[in-house]
DNA sequence: ATTGATATTGATAATAGTTATCATTCTTTG
DNA sequence: CAAAGAATGATAACTATTATCAATATCAAT
């Protein structure tokens, strides 16, 4: 299993303590602010190391990878568009109609990830006070 | 509206005649080798433009973007994490759950994908086939 | 505790996919 | 035809990530 040393702890600890999607750079410069610098290369090595064990989870973004505290369970993102902005949901649903194709085609499925892009709410609501009316 | 040039239409041309997931240096090779050739700059440029033209599609996978035909809908997609084979599927409930989801939310829905990662087929007969028995 | 094997770190080079720049070459439009 | 507007292609630049490698740190016996 995974060596916690203190720079993985570090990560682990940060990921943990917090409820967003980080990215490595994010990460490093947090952890950097708050005493604990470490390099940009064992940032990206103790996020794999601590991905594979199972202590964080990870969304594939199309320009990033970006992580969080593994203790949610699996669940599914919606991604603003505007801002970035990225909500969480699951739906049984769908997972269940995953299983349910994959196996209908004899695919052994491993894992999956749904995005669903789009304006949050909050965006919406600023860019209709933006109007003319 | 786009302007289909000679090496757009090329582009174009080539990935409705074919039924792969192309990335853009494969399509520029392929170019290449029918005397088609055009710089990497103009095959990305082509790329987006006939894509927001609705002429093609793409998806994204981890390291690089994909196109294939737009005139077969939407659809998503099962990966094979051996063989990178890329599989197609559409299912309704699964896409309708999605509207729900995000109007559950408020949240305006402009697009999603959906990945599902796993072992195809063909590769697990394969792994079948040189087990020990 | 000492030693030797093994794993981790951090600085930095390298890689891969993609976008930006810019001079040149088409197209379109008046 | 001439000016304005796009598109092309060579290549530089950029971003996220991985590879390299010497220096440290940790582990597992002796
Ligand atoms: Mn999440
Ligand atoms: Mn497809
Ligand atoms: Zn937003
Ligand atoms: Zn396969």
């Amino acid at each position: 299993m995974v060596r916690l040393t203190v720079q993985r702890q570090a990560i682990l600890d940060l990921i943990n303590r917090s409820n967003q999607h980080w990215d490595a750079e994010e990460l490093a410069r947090c952890l950097g602010e708050n005493g604990e610098q470490l390099g940009i290369a064992t940032v990206y090595r103790g996020l794999a190391a601590l991905e594979n064990a199972g202590l964080i989870q990870s969304i594939q973004l199309a320009d990033k990878k970006r992580y969080e505290r593994a203790d949610k369970g699996h669940h599914d993102h919606l991604v603003c568009i505007k801002c970035g902005d990225i909500e969480e949901f699951c739906d049984n649903k769908i997972e269940s109609r995953q299983q349910q194709v994959a196996q209908d085609r004899s695919f052994q499925m491993t894992g999956h990830q749904l995005l669903i892009f789009g304006v949050c709410q909050s965006c919406s609501n600023d860019s209709r006070e933006s109007e003319t009316p």
